[in-house]
DNA sequence: TATGATATCGGACACGGTGTCCAGTATCAC
DNA sequence: GTGATACTGGACACCGTGTCCGATATCATA
């Protein structure tokens, strides 16, 4: 096969700096993080990293987009099932971030909020979609409710991922939506 | 008086300081700027900067707690009225924003949604103050419906600061408040 | 206006991280 | 085995950081 054509060195290369770079982002941050640091925990020569990508931020990016496509591929696999009035999205994000918790944590910046480009993009796009015919055809109240979505999710994924408060994923996934869907106002007479 | 017996060279340093922060933030992004910029934009030697800050980040911070703390102030003559069922802190937010956009603009983090956790840590305070006794006694329900609501404002200010589409803050206050309190569910029917 | 206090300047310094290059060595695919 | 390819480790120039210090400019005050 061509694209599985990848030498056994590289491969292992690859995913030792990817694995260096979630390690250490968790622990302190992805700012923090120098190419030496990840070189170091990853055991391999700092040449070879430039060799394989030519600055940190080409690193989490290629990982990321990696894992995008895993997440893609899963999802073709098992029913988006878009109807059931909520987002689609969200429920297969949460569980999929509760089964490699770790590597989220850094994805979603680690303590500092470093959220990547890349993700913040892709959630961003997921919204629009699912609100894309149901929100009216005024594009100003399109654009601002999928800002508002992807603003409100992307910082309760953090903190779930980050607090660790015993949440199973589809109980944050039912708090989110229900957020989404009706607001604060309806907790008022809700009491859950 | 006391407060006020700021040597002038001092306070005019600063001010330079801030002010080219501010620009240089706007234009390339907080991480892309470094402190010999901020010192040649504000025609300020470099060794002056360490004399008031220890690094980048004591200034970003110095300069944000001045302006929460006029912002404070402000919101002290102002009536702030916490009733009218809607959240107090998003209005006078956008229309402080609005009246000193670029400055904002810069405080959020310009494109890269660098925000500082001085902001996000004061939005979430004020959020968590407006929805305590509302959301219902549930410490985790409570926590997850601060957090959502601060990343929406976060996202919803950002992109309204950044794409400039014209909104006057009272429209884009209304379009957060709508979603923050009715949800998405309501706009697909009343079409707005 | 004179004077002492203090802020600013600018240049030097060591340090650490970046990104490049190359020759030598190890590992791969076939 | 053999040729191709990846990894190594060390050197290099470069840039930004943070510190220090003597010289100069500006301040507050009398």
């Amino acid at each position: 096969m061509a694209t599985g054509s990848i030498d056994r060195r590289v491969a292992r290369t690859r995913r030792l700096l990817q694995e260096a770079l979630f390690e250490l982002t968790a622990e302190n941050g992805y700012a923090a993080v120098t190419v030496e640091d990840i070189c170091g925990r990853a055991d391999v020569g700092r040449s070879t990293f430039y060799t394989h990508y030519p600055d940190k931020d080409s690193l989490r990016k290629a990982a990321i987009e990696e894992h995008l496509e895993a997440m893609r591929l899963e999802g073709d696999a098992g029913d988006t099932k878009p109807s059931s009035g909520g987002f689609a999205f969200s429920g297969p994000a949460f569980a999929h971030a509760d089964a490699t918790r770790m590597m989220h944590r850094a994805m979603m910046g680690g303590k500092n909020h470093e959220i990547p480009e890349e993700i913040r993009d892709w959630i961003g796009k997921q919204v629009r979609h699912e609100l894309t015919g149901i929100v009216g055809k005024d594009a100003i109240g399109l654009e601002v409710a999928t800002r508002f979505v992807t603003g409100a999710f992307l910082e309760v994924m953090h903190w779930w991922l980050d607090a660790d408060a015993g949440l199973p994923p589809a109980e944050i996934d039912r708090l989110f939506q229900a957020l989404a869907f009706d607001g604060t106002r309806r907790m008022l007479t809700s009491p859950e």
